[in-house]
RNA sequence: CGCGGGAUGGAGCAGUCGGUAGCUCGUCGGGCUCAUAACCCGAAGGUCGUGAGGUUCAAGUCCCACUCCCGCAACCA
């Protein structure tokens, strides 16, 4: 019988930040998937790395001041030290900038230019460079970008464009007859009402406006856009478009494509477009997981309260880190992340049921037996609960995974675990162990608890990477066999171990106490983070502020005026905003909404003179036609203060 | 009428094709003492957001209307 192949992939990282938990999340869940089919004997290929082109990757690289390459380096490389610490056991990382990768999306590209799918055409739109997209007109929201609302910039470039349309009845079919290639379900009816019904436009995948990027070959003043740059790591990864494609021919097709929901759109529909292009055979499941999202324990002061996977590794384990994840987010949705639901966890599961098992079992095999595993005597009525529940869960737990559903599998494992406690009680070992007749019945118990363990224990190895070492190592399993799937039949370990109490497996935690301190971390870099950007703030602006010299004219085009506040009131879904009616002397109250709310109540700004930009272009806030700015002064610690006439002055009254 | 998600015992969630409302944590009571103030048993606690709405023998579950919350502004997985 051949060995039967998995390949299964998470999506290549855009390197323009610091790395989240949200990233750790994919991974993780991957890497369990991973490790589990490797103990079932799948030859495994697990995938993952970084996209690393791109205008704002060069863009984020200047603005620090490094060549584009030192600085992805350098993040890629804590990226991989990242891995490395949650022990993601990936077979390779793909990096766009990779020479054989670069070579292949050439390739890939002059392919599809051949055969006609790619095609020369003119492009317009208008750009918002912080997005990096294009819009149509129509798409535009008050002439300004419609996701990030900032100054967009009409653009024509010349492009290449690939024939998505042309694909569009075939990917209507193939993801209305194979439900199982996109999941969840909501997914698909996402897909095909929102993109794939209303009709599929061709797509724009060359860019001259940077070059940060593959070059098209026949045409090197155009960049590959990262439709087929990025998307075909899938393929490249395995050696598609070189010399050696021995692993293509291996692994491809992908078992599974994992990734978060916001960017299944490009899995579902352009990436299997470009492989139908390419006439090579289509990944079996794409899976697109809910988001990890921040809440609660009071650190969302504003936005920024980034949970930081490494300072958590650290303080409470990797392990707990790994099983915080597999088990509390429902997958499919979203879930929400907080510190005391991760204390709460770690404590409940990880040291009151796994650790405290493990501690109370060696202990009692130690105090009883001298730390070795004694001989199993006859199996009596409670035994038998006990070991149905341990021979049942492989299957249960195998499921579980075959159907992505891993805060399942780990429940399923937790059942063992939480028999085996329960067992302890029923059996009362300390009371056996007082009379000498039943000391082969205390045998038994123990035999039939250290056994529970391991084949628990054998379960948590894809999730756990850490702790099942030293569980093993507690109960004195030294033999492969008994460590591998294949031994998950209640009995195989003979007696004779030698185990070890040794120190607690998770310690304890006081939620309070550690929720008090990760909240004070979270400030401090908080704190930290914006102290650095406004300090490089400043820099840019002592360093411009010489060259970008205004003349009068320049100022005379202000317009300001000093005004009084009519009316304020807060402006409804929106905690900055405030609507103020601002009498200027002009016969009228004019409308200005001002992002003060936060300092300001309603209530104090009615009387109020302010000094107002009166010929600013009105703009609509909030669905508010605002009709100016209010001057305000604000500092590096957050406060802000409205400016004011020192005396009192007419409404309407000139500043300059 | 912007889009999407949600509203179920104190908290976080399950509840598939409509048929006696479940789980985890917490609380309270008990047990036990091998163990990491852990473990085991039991109990209390819900008119399943609103509408004395509709369909039905039967609705948390389907239909309608309404209210409220949340994300879309992020470290974009």
């Amino acid at each position: 019988m051949s060995q039967q192949k998995y390949y299964i992939t998470t999506p290549i990282y855009y390197p323009s930040g610091k790395w989240h938990l949200g990233t750790c999340y994919t991974t993780v869940i991957c890497d369990a998937l991973a490790r589990f089919k490797r103990m079932q004997g799948y030859d495994v290929f697990y995938l993952t790395g970084t996209d690393e082109h791109g205008q704002k990757i060069d863009d984020v690289a200047k603005s620090v001041g490094v060549p584009v390459k030192e600085y992805i380096d350098k993040v890629v490389k804590e990226l991989r030290e990242l891995w490395g610490l949650l022990d993601i056991s990936y077979d390779k990382f793909i990096r766009t900038t990779d020479d054989y990768h670069e070579k292949a999306v050439q390739k890939i590209f002059e392919k599809l230019y051949a055969q006609g799918d790619i095609y020369k055409d003119e492009y317009e739109g208008y750009y918002c460079k912080p997005c990096e997209s294009f819009w149509t007109k129509s798409q535009l929201v008050d002439g300004k970008c419609p996701d990030c609302g900032r100054e967009v910039s009409l653009m024509k470039e010349e492009s290449y464009f690939f024939r998505l349309s042309k694909y569009q009845d075939r990917l209507i079919k193939l993801i209305e007859e194979n439900p199982e290639f996109l999941q969840p379900k909501s997914r698909q009816n996402e897909m095909l009402n929102n993109f794939l019904r209303p009709g599929l436009q061709d797509i724009s995948v060359s860019r001259t406006s940077f070059d940060w990027g593959v070059k098209v070959p026949f045409d090197p003043k155009h960049v590959v856009y990262v439709w087929i740059d990025a998307l075909t790591n899938y393929i490249t990864a395995l050696g598609y478009g070189s010399d050696d494609t021995t692993l293509f021919e291996k692994y491809w097709p992908a078992d599974l494509h994992m990734m978060g929901k916001e960017i299944v759109r490009f899995h579902s529909i352009i990436w299997p477009a470009i492989l139908m292009a390419l006439d090579i055979p289509l990944p079996k499941k794409v899976y697109g997981h809910g988001w990890l999202l921040l809440s609660g324990d009071k650190i969302s002061k504003s936005k920024g309260n980034a949970v930081d996977p490494v300072i958590l590794s650290e303080r409470y384990g990797v392990d707990a880190v790994r099983y915080y994840l597999l088990r509390e987010i429902p997958f499919g949705q979203d879930g929400s992340y907080s510190n005391r639901a991760f204390i709460s966890r770690i404590n409940s599961d990880l040291a009151n049921d796994f650790g405290n098992l493990v501690s109370r079992s060696t202990a009692m095999c130690s105090q009883y037996f001298g730390g070795i595993v004694p001989e199993r005597g006859e199996i009596e009525e409670v035994d038998k609960s006990l070991i149905d529940v341990c021979n049942g869960a492989y299957e249960k737990v195998a499921k579980a995974m075959d159907s992505l559903l891993v805060p399942e599998a780990l429940e399923e494992i937790w059942k063992i675990i939480i028999r085996a406690n329960k067992y302890i009680d029923e059996t009362t070992p300390w009371l056996l162990a007082k009379d000498e007749s039943k000391r082969a019945r205390l045998q038994s118990v123990i035999y039939n608890l250290i056994e529970a363990i391991r084949m628990a224990n054998v379960l948590v190895s894809p999730f756990l990477t850490k702790s099942y070492v030293e569980v093993f190592k507690k109960i004195g399993v030294t033999d492969e066999y008994l460590e591998g799937f294949g031994s998950l039949e209640f009995g195989t370990m003979r007696s004779g171990a030698k185990v070890e109490k040794g120190e607690a497996l998770f310690k304890r935690i006081d939620i309070e106490k550690d929720v008090k301190e990760l909240e004070a971390i979270a400030e401090k870099a908080e704190a930290e983070k914006n102290k650095k950007a406004e300090k490089k703030e400043d820099e840019k602006a002592e360093n411009t502020v010489t060259f970008e010299e205004i003349t009068i004219d320049d100022f005379a085009k202000i317009n300001l005026r000093v005004g009084k506040v009519a009316s304020a009131e807060k402006v409804e879904k929106a905690d900055k905003l405030l609507k103020l009616g601002v009498d200027l002397g002009e016969g009228r109250i004019r409308t200005v909404v001002s992002g003060i709310a936060k300092w300001y109540a309603p209530d104090e700004m009615v009387g109020k003179e302010i000094i107002l930009v009166a010929n600013l272009k009105p703009c609509k806030l909030r669905g508010i036609m605002s009709e100016g700015m209010i001057l305000c002064a604000s500092d590096e610690d957050g406060n802000l203060a409205i400016v004011s006439p020192s005396k009192p002055m007419k409404a309407g009254s000139e500043v300059r």
